[in-house]
DNA sequence: AAATCAAACTGTACCGTCCAGTTTGATTTG
DNA sequence: CAAATCAAACTGGACGGTACAGTTTGATTT
C-alpha cells in the first residue's frame, strides 16, 4: 500500500479513474468516449493521454484493479476452517460472506462488461476468473481437505465437490443478475436464507452419513 | 413455421441474416458494422436497409430469433416424465440433455453478447432468462410437483428446488464458459459425468429418504 | 415493375495529437 | 525569509484522420 500523498497529479489521476469507472461500468468499453471521461474528470483530455496513454490501457488498468480488489476482499472476511469447527458454521458463513460481497451492482456490472469484452480482452475474462470462482473454489477445496481427514466430508473428487459448492451458492444470483440487471439482486434476507439451503442440500450429499 | 419460399427475396434475406449473425455473436453490436455485414452477405447495402431498417432492428431480430430457437429445443427433446418413470432417469437425461443443447459455441456466443449488452437493450436479457433458466426451471418444477406426490421428491418450495437443480448441472459449465470463452467447454463425456454427479446431488438433498 | 446493385455522398462521432499559455509546488537566490 | 526561477503538470481549444450509419442516385437484373 503507497501512500497516496494529496498532491495535483494524484488528484487527477483519482478523478480520472473515477469517471472513466462510472462510464465503462455502464456503457462498455466502445460507447465510452474519453472526451466525457475527461469531462466528467473535470480534466483536460490531454491529462487523461499523459496519465494512461490509450482508452485500452486506462480501460485495463480500471478494470485488472477492480477484479484484484474483489478478490482479496473475501480471502480477509472468512479465515479457513480451524480444528474442531463445524463444517456446517464454516460454510454457512463462507456462504453468505460470499453472497454479500460479490452480489453488488458494482461487481454485477464489473461481470457483465468482462463478458461482454471476451473477445476483446480475453486476459480479463482469465483474469476475473481466476480472482473469482477460481479462488473460491481453491479455498473450499482446502477446506474439504481438512474436513475429510475427521470424516465430515466424503468426496472423491474434492475440487469438484468445491465447485459444486461454489455453484449452487452463486449460480442462480449470479446468472439472474446478469441477464436481469442489477434489480434481480436479491435482499440480503433472501441471499442469507439461499445460504442456508445451499449448505443443506450439499451436506446432504456430502457430508457425514448419519 | 412458414413456408421459406425459395425467391431471390428471401435468399438475399437469409443471407443478410446469417452474414450479420456472425459477425454480431463474435464482435457485439457496436463493433460490427453494415458495409461488412453487405458484403458478407454478397448484398448491396442499400438491400440490407429495404429489408431491415437499422442496424438496431438487424440486431434484435437476430437476437431474438436465436433466443427463441434454443429455448424451443430442448422443449422438444425431453418429454415430461409419465407415471412410473424413475426420478432419477428423468433427471439424468434432462441434465444430459440440456447440457448438450446449451452448451454450443454458438449458444455460448450469444448468451455472451446478451449479458454485454444488457444495458442497452434489457429486453433481450429478459427474453433469454425467460426462454433459457426461467423455462427450464419452470418444467422442473412442473416435473417435482408430479414426484411429489409419488413421495419422490420432497421439497417445501418446488420452484427453489428446480432452480438448484438446475445451476448444479449447469453453474460451472456456463459460468465458466462465460469468462474463458469456448474452449472452456467441457466435451461430451466431461457433461455426461457432470450431469449424473448433478443428479446424486441433488436426490440426495431432496430425494426420498431411504 | 419491383428488386437489386455499386458507388458516391452526408453527417456525425471520436481517438489521438498539437500547441500556446497558465498553474503548481519545489528549489534557488539575494 | 521573501522574491525569483524552474520543470512539470495542466488547460482549452482546435484539428487531422478515420470510421461508420444511413441516404441518394442512376444503372442493371429478374
Amino acid at each position: 500500500m503507497t501512500n497516496p500523498v494529496e498532491t495535483r497529479t494524484t488528484r487527477k489521476r483519482q478523478s480520472i479513474l473515477a469517471a472513466a469507472t462510472e462510464l465503462f461500468l455502464q456503457r462498455g468499453f466502445l460507447a465510452t468516449n474519453m472526451d466525457e471521461v475527461a469531462a466528467i474528470a473535470s480534466v483536460s483530455k490531454q491529462t487523461v493521454y499523459t496519465h494512461f496513454g490509450t482508452k485500452e490501457a486506462l480501460f485495463l488498468e480500471i478494470v485488472t484493479g477492480m477484479t484484484g480488489e474483489a478478490g482479496d476482499e473475501l480471502e480477509g472476511q472468512v479465515a479457513d476452517p480451524v480444528d474442531g469447527r463445524p463444517i456446517e458454521d464454516f460454510l454457512l458463513e463462507f456462504a453468505e460472506q460470499q453472497l454479500a460481497i460479490v452480489m453488488t451492482p458494482r461487481l454485477m456490472q464489473l461481470r457483465r462488461l468482462v463478458i461482454g469484452e471476451a473477445e476483446r480482452f480475453p486476459e480479463l475474462g482469465k483474469r476475473l476468473h481466476a480472482k473469482g470462482p477460481g479462488r473460491s473454489i481453491g479455498r473450499l477445496t482446502k477446506a474439504f481437505a481438512h474436513y475429510s481427514e475427521s470424516g465430515d466430508v466424503e468426496a472423491e473428487d474434492q475440487r469438484a465437490a468445491a465447485s459444486f459448492f461454489n455453484w449452487l451458492v452463486m449460480g442462480e444470483p449470479v446468472n439472474d443478475a446478469m441477464l436481469l440487471g442489477d434489480r434481480a439482486i436479491p435482499d440480503a434476507d433472501a441471499l442469507r436464507s439461499h445460504a442456508r439451503e445451499s449448505v443443506r442440500i450439499f451436506l446432504a450429499a456430502y457430508g457425514r452419513r448419519p
